[in-house]
DNA sequence: ACTTTCAATGTAAGCGCTTACATATTTAAT
DNA sequence: ATTAAATATGTAAGCGCTTACATTGAAAGT
């Protein structure tokens, strides 16, 4: 016997006693044959576990029903969130995903997307490093559908979901204005094109007396962790009540984790504000008072724009700005501290 | 100009005044080509932007350098590390990977399984429903290279790298019999057999004195929230010290916070043992004292071994049973409670 | 100068499928 | 019964590559 995997559609035909393109005909289910002769090949098929090569049926034309997804991190909760909600999508109308890590790597991002488009995906859904980096400009090139994530995107031929960045800065910033503190400190990490509006957001709408400290290229939670030591010794937030916005709830967890063990009192002597509200945000050391933008209503949405897209690729490109809204947790509460 | 995408090698062999198959070595990087023309062939590539197509490279033979990856579930921080430990291997190898969630379906895992064999990846790595599902018979039978994961399988003709389980049990009740308490509840979820072999260390090892009350299907954070309502209007925890076995750390992760809501004292009322170690743990509500596995290590130790079978078939299967710790934080701690 | 080698390239046969078109078989219509 | 129409199936031409084998041309050996 044939080892599995090495048997073709022409092995099941000459076993059926048909050709083989009736065994295609039945395998695709759509065109119509025999009952009789259906079953008697269907019994074959399984009989030996036949099991069509998918890269035969591709380059054949059939399609694949393969969509790519790329995003930034796979250790990040917030593009973890994404991809479920994408993953959600696709299962009901039975694509398949192709999930892979940028790492922020633009060449690595660039690299994933050749493959993807070499590997005929029908379509990409991508979290770009940059709103205008090569990948998106290749796969603009290459006519193949996608949608861009967690980024606004200039060209109007492009579909992109994104939160609303600038709004939850503002968000952010009108809290604060609200409720006095002495000082501000933003910390940030990558220097994302989200990043940069949710600061113009927060900046244009901050007011004025504030005179913000901005440490920049926290990314990950253990950065966040190690730079609490760091604020005390040089005495930012030892004498004065502090609010630290950290764009990244990542960071805001790590940060927060480390201050409550060094025995800074939050929100009393620190208040801190995230951003993103990943799943974690809400259970951390102390709940985190953050601006939330359903990570999973983003994969959603993107995803069913991409199939939209595939059915009809001349539609016009969908361009979604999902509104944040700040959640008052206990890191940061809305009574004025003082 | 065609459209990109649909360029192909016959395009640029005649653009170059080559024959495919040149063209085909320049692509391949092994044969030798007089450098010359490979410049040339090389310049016309990059002018054009053309992208060899996968399947059609895959179908003529050249290997697909893309290896399968089946977790349970993408929303669950220990199969993320997992991943992450896998790409991070993959990755220098230059390999990728295919990620999809089988989400603790049966069916749905075969189906993937199928699908994964049946677009020719080099291997696979998939963390099975169960360590005798179909979906392993089929990986078996169909002769590619697999290992299992976070399963230890009987036979010994599959490679696995899992979490020595029954050990990780036995860690948790030498915790008991040395910290005392009046009242054990174990709270699983889904019944895997990681679950029961962690069951079956601990009962094994447990001080037969105690009677634990045992709790099913709990298997999200949500539901772990949701358990402790009942918890306490039963009763069952709010006269007695208990202690809470979770088996798995979101759950645990999602009582702890909810019975720091309802206002129970934690560890002194309700100490809570979970397990896994995902990295939230550390940075709960209450940091979590639980059994840690590291699983990246299982990711990455998964990956290579794969990745040794992929070059030598014939190559005896590994089986790896990474040993779990005990690690202590503060919803248990060493000191008996009273 | 002539054969032998070897490097560089071309030719063409697949890889396993799908599908337009041709052919055979059945059913309906007259 | 005879022909037209409809249905079921077969034939074979690709899809875009790789690669064994054939061919060419030049360097090397005598």
């Amino acid at each position: 016997m044939k080892q599995l995997g090495s048997m073709t559609i022409a092995d099941i035909a000459k076993k059926a006693g048909v050709s083989t393109a009736t065994v295609s005909r039945v395998l695709s289910e759509s065109d119509k044959v025999k009952p009789s002769t259906r079953t008697r090949v269907l019994d074959i098929i399984e009989e030996y576990s036949y099991i069509p090569n998918q890269l035969a049926q591709g380059l054949a034309g059939s399609p694949t029903k393969t969509i790519g997804v790329i995003i930034d991190e796979l250790s990040n909760h917030f593009f973890i969130e994404i991809a479920e909600g994408v993953d959600s999508i696709l299962q009901n109308e039975n694509y398949s995903m192709q999930l892979s890590s940028s790492r922020w790597i633009g060449d690595r991002e660039l690299r994933l997307t050749r493959s993807l488009l070499s590997s005929r995906v029908e379509g990409v859904l991508i979290a770009p490093v940059d709103p205008d980096s090569p990948s998106v400009r290749l796969l603009k090139k290459s006519g193949i559908p996608f949608v861009v994530m967690n980024c606004s995107v200039e060209d109007p031929d492009v579909a992109y979901v994104s939160g609303n960045n600038r709004r939850g800065g503002e968000l952010v910033a009108e809290f604060l204005n609200r409720n006095p503190r002495e000082q501000i400190i933003l910390i940030t990490g990558f220097p994302h094109q989200s990043v940069s509006e949710r600061l113009s957001g927060f900046f244009d709408t901050l007011d004025s007396a504030y005179k913000p400290i901005h440490i920049r290229g926290v990314k990950t939670f253990e950065d966040g962790h190690d730079l609490v030591p760091l604020l005390l010794t040089r005495n930012l937030i030892a004498k004065i009540k502090t609010t630290l916005f950290v764009t990244n709830d990542n960071v805001a967890i790590g940060i927060t984790d480390r201050l409550v063990r060094e025995g800074v009192a939050i929100p009393d002597q620190v208040t801190i504000i995230g951003y993103d509200d990943i799943r974690m945000s809400a259970f951390s050391r102390v709940p985190l008072t953050t601006v939330s933008q359903s990570m999973r209503d983003i994969g959603r949405i993107a995803a069913m724009e991409l199939l939209d897209l595939i059915k009809d690729p001349k539609k016009e490109r969908p361009r979604h700005n999902i509104e944040p809204r700040l959640v008052i947790r206990e890191s940061a509460v809305e009574a004025p501290s003082r």
